[in-house]
DNA sequence: TTGACATACAACCGATCGGTTGTATGTTTG
DNA sequence: CAAACATACAACCGATCGGTTGTATGTCAA
């Protein structure tokens, strides 16, 4: 389970660490675009975007839907808000250390900051 | 601005990308830890530990503080925080996508998704 | 002062990354 | 059907990654 999850979070964190990727992400979570009008944004090979945009995919980024013989990608808005979520339980971690700082402060009142042995 | 910007992001997003690093950060987040002790957690040498600290106080996400022979590592929200905010950034422009097709079904209510051009 | 501990960093190695070119397959259009 | 278009994927390449071992430096304690 947890190990999925970590699997998981490797793939999501890996595929926004490339600013290209990125703007990719934009686009498809801004409206729909196919793999060639993605291409034609950036000065690299088609081949280099469609495989940017297969590890979005891969990742659960963005989905495809074909339309003829285009491949229209999509945003997957739920997927960016699990990041999210991810940090936010990180975030968490931390309002848990502030809490223990300020039950030990409640605890000895003559405790203060600068306070040191 | 935007290139320096796009930089951070990278660096961010891959330090995040590692299940070890983001084990790190739970750590610091929730308090201090010398390098030594979080070296002592996970099954791999201490320079590679070493490094995983290296490559998250790059990112900005961890400080470290010198205590005798210690170096005492400590998370930083706030850099969580900036992550978070990328994301919530990336979910602005779905919901801009939202509201255009809800505009577009108001102006023109005999519009359904299947009629094309 | 000497020895043990905590850290930093260089050098190396196999694996993965981000790009390329080339080729194959399916789809639309004349 | 044939030609142009849209996509997918394999093979290759230099660079970076995540790990290793070894070495150097600084700090504490006997």
């Amino acid at each position: 389970m947890t190990d999925a999850d970590e699997d998981r979070a490797d793939a999501l964190f890996h595929a926004l660490a490339d600013r290209t990727r990125r703007d990719i992400m934009r686009r498809v979570l801004a409206g729909e675009h196919s793999v060639s009008a993605l291409a034609a944004k950036y000065d690299m090979s088609f081949a280099a975007v469609q495989k940017h945009v297969a590890v979005l995919e891969r990742a659960g980024l963005l989905t495809k839907r074909r339309n003829g013989r285009e491949q229209l990608a999509s945003g997957d808005v739920a997927a960016v808000r699990s990041v999210r979520s991810m940090l936010t339980e990180l975030e968490q971690l931390w309002r848990g250390r502030i809490a223990r700082i300020d039950e030990l402060l409640a605890l000895d009142p003559t405790t203060r900051p600068d306070q040191e042995d």
